[in-house]
DNA sequence: CTATTTAGATAGAACGGTCAGTATAGAAAG
DNA sequence: CTTTCTATACTGACCGTTCTATCTAAATAG
């Protein structure tokens, strides 16, 4: 990978984040990143294309992060807190201006495949992976069930993170996760009930 | 209000609601309005103008038909499923594309304050008014607490039912809401538990 | 009732700016 | 010598906005 290409894609998930996709220029990132137009257009077909390496490389500098910050936990309810942690820390982040991926999903909307798709592989990644954390706790359907519910959880309080600048909305999120958790496993210690 | 400003309200509203903000320009509006160039200008002093007053229209049109679904319930329970609901419905609509506030605010961001304030000001009325409700069953400090959970189920959900096209999902926020608000029942009845 | 004014709306051209993408020629570096 | 990057100018297209000139219908005045 080329340092000038590594330049660009940093540069441009910057800018974006910031300001979005749509009010930030070509011109903008090649000023601010150092880089010659052609140099871009060598790397990147075209501004999409650009936009698409942004997301990819995000996608998987996300998930990574994120595995780091579960991996160390025992047990399910400490791999799940850590993820609401994880979110906590990065809405306190001063650069943090929203997900990316809802961003993308907001401007580009399903007109664009190439563009939307990341989001939704990214959703749907975390929701099976929170499945699979609470199948230690849960059994099959309940756990993806809970899952999605988990899932809407971390993006409702990331949208609302940003609105209200409040980086503790991921603790009040995961206080309502946990309770929905909770009240799962006593419902299915006991079925009549 | 004149035929024709209404008639740009609306047809704005559409073409913003399902293309987004930037990538909609004013000839389109034109065009599918039926309307002259000039007639925009006479009403509205620029696009972010007519963009404040289609957020302004919308925020309340969504607040009346809100209220005519909450007010008939009795209960506050009752009325709480009622929002939840009236979600629902919406994400059952086939124009349903995403909260036009949300994509105001991931549009926009924080640099245009004419526009993202309303985005703001919706939640804000929101989480106020599911806070009231929300005093017929809990304490104060409660109240408040849980009803910025409920914001952020249905932000969440808001999100994730675009995302996947599953307007059931509404439901499954209301589920997760449920056990919220009886999980604090619970335990403020029950305060040394 | 007729003439005149007024207010809105219309179509279309045009402006300045910006944008994504292309072309070309030269510099730097291995 | 070849590859990569730079610099700059350019192309079309599109954008928001302004301007002008024309049309229509209603209100007003004589």
């Amino acid at each position: 990978m080329s340092p000038k290409k590594e330049q660009l894609i940093l540069i441009a998930t910057d800018l974006f984040s910031r300001h979005g996709f749509h009010p930030v220029g070509i011109d903008r990132i090649l000023a601010e990143a150092g880089v010659a137009r052609m140099t871009l257009y060598n790397h990147f077909p075209s501004k999409d294309d650009l936009i698409a390496a942004v997301l990819d490389r995000r996608y998987h500098d996300i998930m990574a992060s994120l595995r780091a910050c579960v991996e160390p936990m025992a047990s399910a309810k400490e791999q799940l807190r850590a993820i609401f942690a994880w979110h906590e820390t990065w809405f306190g982040t001063p650069q943090f201006s929203g997900c990316l991926f809802e961003r993308a999903l907001a401007e580009f909307g399903t007109d664009y495949p190439n563009i939307s798709a990341v989001a939704i592989r990214y959703k749907k990644t975390m929701t099976a992976w929170m499945t699979d954390m609470l199948k230690a706790l849960l059994q099959e359907p309940a756990a993806a069930r809970i899952a999605s519910i988990l899932m809407i959880l971390l993006d409702g309080a990331t949208i609302d993170a940003r609105a209200f600048h409040d980086p503790t909305i991921a603790t009040k999120a995961w206080n309502a996760a946990e309770a929905v958790i909770e009240q799962e496993i006593l419902a299915s210690k006991k079925p009549s009930a």
